[in-house]
DNA sequence: TGAAAACGTTGACCTAGGGCAATGCTTTTC
DNA sequence: GAAAAGCATTGCCCTAGGTCAACGTTTTCA
């Protein structure tokens, strides 16, 4: 069960195999079928979701109704609201499964005691803001100053099991552009 | 010299001013005239900066000559090309003063010492770090699905003092629109 | 301090991409 | 396994915002 998780944290810093179950057993399996919704819009979040199998999403709505996507989480990806699991407030967005998954999540409050105690804890969760930090910036500099031909072209580089992986429309909800725009896209690729 | 910094780091974590002054002895005064560029594309970024007075600017140009500007950093606000520091790649990003500015650098070596041996400044770059990643999140919500007139106005909400402090030319660019676009909008605001 | 360069604003025009709707196709549901 | 709901694709039309150019103003720096 806690096997894609040991190797995340195995891959990422040198640790002995007690330190591992300690970290390990503070995560509890939650099954989730298609479509689930893990958090909803006004809710505060408490937990840090780790994909064991399946995948999840973060969007959110905005007053016009249309949607845009944030980010994606695949197997052995970790993924939450995390602005709104930072500084307990609102999420203002959703997350949802897109896939019947199994997720393991560890509360707040556990999270963050694992980050404050333990040190190749504190380095991943490190490492995961460094690397959330970078991609985000990527994505700004990627999506601005680009047409729609040239963020397909950016996604298929950057991450090409996401066209796959998801729906048109969600792809198109995350490179901000309409599901017809992006179908044609694909067409003259 | 360190009045500012020292306000920075206390706001944000209880510290003695032993300690206070041993993080401070590794940063360095820079003085730079107006447009002075401190990171070229191509280099590798060495150097976290902290701006004492003036303002610094972090953007890039794409192939088709678009300047898009991802962050401004004013008066006790930190800022560098992250990325390139983080993974030291080249920066493929500028960083530049747009005034008159007096700047204090510590390097990567010492920063990153800083951090492994002082757990207080290793919690303000944990803040650092998730002040930026929260930050990033917001623009791409904020940036996606509005119009170029929401746009404006959600810069006049979030960072009112920027559109008066920086060039009509530089507020385009982080927002995503020519300049004509924003003078347009200015005019019926 | 004065010439030159850069910037802001505005008008006229144009185009990328969005909205909408019609038509299959696929997936879900009971 | 049939009905319904949702999704992808595509054609037609339209509009937000980009480009380009002109002009006045501000800034720069020799």
């Amino acid at each position: 069960m806690y096997s894609l998780l040991k190797a995340f944290i195995k891959s990422r810093t040198s640790i002995d195999d007690a330190s591992l179950d300690s970290i390990c057993s503070h995560f509890a399996l939650v099954k989730a079928k298609r479509n689930e919704l893990l958090l909803n819009y006004s809710d505060t979040c408490q937990h840090y979701y780790f994909v064991n199998k399946g995948s999840i999403r973060l969007y959110t709505i905005n007053k016009e109704g249309i949607e845009t996507t944030r980010f994606f989480a695949f197997e052995g990806g970790f993924g939450t609201a995390l602005p709104s699991l930072i500084d307990q407030t609102p999420a203002r967005e959703y997350m949802q499964t897109i896939e019947k998954s199994e997720l393991l999540r560890i509360s707040r409050t556990d999270f963050y005691r694992l980050v404050d105690t333990v040190p190749q804890f504190a380095f991943i969760y490190r490492q995961i803001l460094e690397l959330g930090f970078i991609t985000a910036q990527k994505r700004i500099y990627g999506f601005q100053g680009f047409d729609a031909m040239e963020k397909v072209k950016w996604l298929v580089q950057h991450q090409p099991n996401l066209l796959t992986r998801v729906s048109n429309k969600m792809a198109a909800s995350y490179l901000g552009l309409s599901p017809s725009t992006l179908s044609r896209i694909k067409a003259r690729l």
